[in-house]
DNA sequence: ACGCCCTTGTGAAAGTACGCACAAAGTAGG
DNA sequence: CCTACTTTGTGCGTACTTTCACAAGGGCGT
């Protein structure tokens, strides 16, 4: 029934695993960088913090990379899994709302690193449009139509307070773009072609103070046994 | 088999109602500042982006505070769950590495404003130490352990580049700290009494990729038929 | 060329999470 | 008090995720 061309892949890989990828694919990058050669799940796991069987299945995913007796050769995995989550490509970014995480967020080296390209900061303040922040010069928010088409931007971060980050996004999506990343504290509203993520301090701060509340509750704990470990996203 | 002391509720909450009860108290918190007064589980889920029918399973599990044919009491509801992250009492948190994140994240209002005080910042560089950042004098690294000790310090942050995050970690589990949020790339590793939650940009940038990759795979599409539109943490 | 040993790739089981659909419970109006 | 209507709380089927455990594959030493 799918009438997709048979591609030689599946191609249905677990939004569990696609999150995962990035740690692994980090986790690669410094040991090529230190000349390793090969890798076994189990070494790999340990780095990336995962069980070493949750990590074949994840990588089985893409393919069948590794030389069993052996483990897998570093490099052509990391070129795999990059290709795999279309980092052979470049990507660009536009950032709204240049205040105190905007200018974080645009003076981070690592973000430009890995084929994402930072290519416009908009504001809507007058006060801020017009300065120069690394090495961009801040456009004002009305612009942003214009910007996004010719720059071709697929990637929108929103870092406006709550009350506008609502409106910025609609603007982003008027304009093209079907990636956003959000940090402001706010339910963002998409059609279904959008994808949006959210990074909220607040609720991981408010995550964290639950299962602190945990601890605290059972007072002098009697015997260990939290099995909480390891992180989860 | 359980030794544990019978409790009013179960105390079993699932780790993903969790992680979403922040973003129904902070609809909740909206609407009672509004003066709304009771709110119906469709309203609220829809507000909150999610599912009514898992909106009212997510309540369950703090109890039956309902009233059918009605809804839940707005004022009410904020208190429970409140009550049930742990945002009843304060929590004190430290933050080491003052750099753009650092900076960003200890100006930031909406982090005091529920019950999280930012008590202390630290950081390596003697060129940082001893600035004035948000009302708060930078403390050199080294005094961790005393200020952790007699701030009473319960969350720790790790806003410092990537090679000293696991350090910075162990000192702040030294010192008695049991939750941890990292913004650095790098999985933490800590014992299992300790919460690590990451904060990772670079992997959501990538999430993201590895979607716009596949919508512009399927280059002009047939039939749209994302499931994507609502939010994954 | 052979066999040992190591590591992958994957069935199957167990554990979580989701969402439908509906009975139960409560309100409101007569 | 009884009926009609609204909305909760939850049983149940489905889908996804994690983990175990092991057969099959492949290199390497002899
Ligand atoms: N600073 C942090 O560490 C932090 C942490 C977590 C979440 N957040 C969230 O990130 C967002 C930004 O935080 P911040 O501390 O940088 O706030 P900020 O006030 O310092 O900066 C917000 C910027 O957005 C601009 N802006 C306002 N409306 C705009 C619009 N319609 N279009 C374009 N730009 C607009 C403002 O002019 C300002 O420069 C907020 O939603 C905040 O809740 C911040
Ligand atoms: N800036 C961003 O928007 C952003 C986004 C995502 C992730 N991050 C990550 O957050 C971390 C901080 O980023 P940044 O841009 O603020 O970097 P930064 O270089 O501006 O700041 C890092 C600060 O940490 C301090 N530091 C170094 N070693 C330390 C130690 N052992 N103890 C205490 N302090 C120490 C440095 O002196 C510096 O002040 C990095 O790991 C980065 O990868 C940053």
């Amino acid at each position: 029934m799918t009438p997709r061309s048979p591609r030689p892949r599946d191609r249905g890989i677990p939004e569990a695993t696609v999150a995962r990828l990035p740690v692994y694919l980090r986790a690669l990058q410094g040991m090529a960088e230190r000349g390793t050669l090969t890798v076994s799940s189990e070494d790999l796991a340990s780095i990336a913090g995962v069980n070493s069987a949750k990590l074949r299945k994840d990588l089985s995913h893409l393919g069948s990379y590794g030389t069993r007796g052996v483990g897998y050769d570093v490099d052509y995995l990391v070129y795999q899994i990059s290709r795999e989550l279309g980092l052979t490509q470049d990507w660009t970014v536009a950032i709204a709302g240049v205040g105190n995480l905007g200018r974080a967020l645009a003076n981070y080296g690592g973000f430009g690193t890995r084929g994402f390209r930072i290519a416009a900061l908009f504001d809507a303040d007058r006060r801020v449009v017009g300065d120069e922040v690394a090495g961009l010069v801040v456009r004002h928010i009305d612009t942003l139509e214009d910007v996004v088409g010719s720059e071709g931007v697929s990637i929108g971060v929103i870092a406006t307070p709550a009350v506008s980050a609502q409106g910025v996004c609609d603007r982003f999506v008027e304009a093209g773009v079907t990636s956003v990343l959000n940090f402001a504290p706010v339910v963002l509203n998409v059609p279904p072609a959008v994808d949006v993520r959210k990074v909220d301090l607040s609720i991981e701060l408010q995550i964290l103070a639950f299962h602190e509340q945990r601890k605290a509750d059972g007072q002098a704990p009697p015997e260990a046994g939290w099995i909480d470990a390891t992180e989860k996203t």
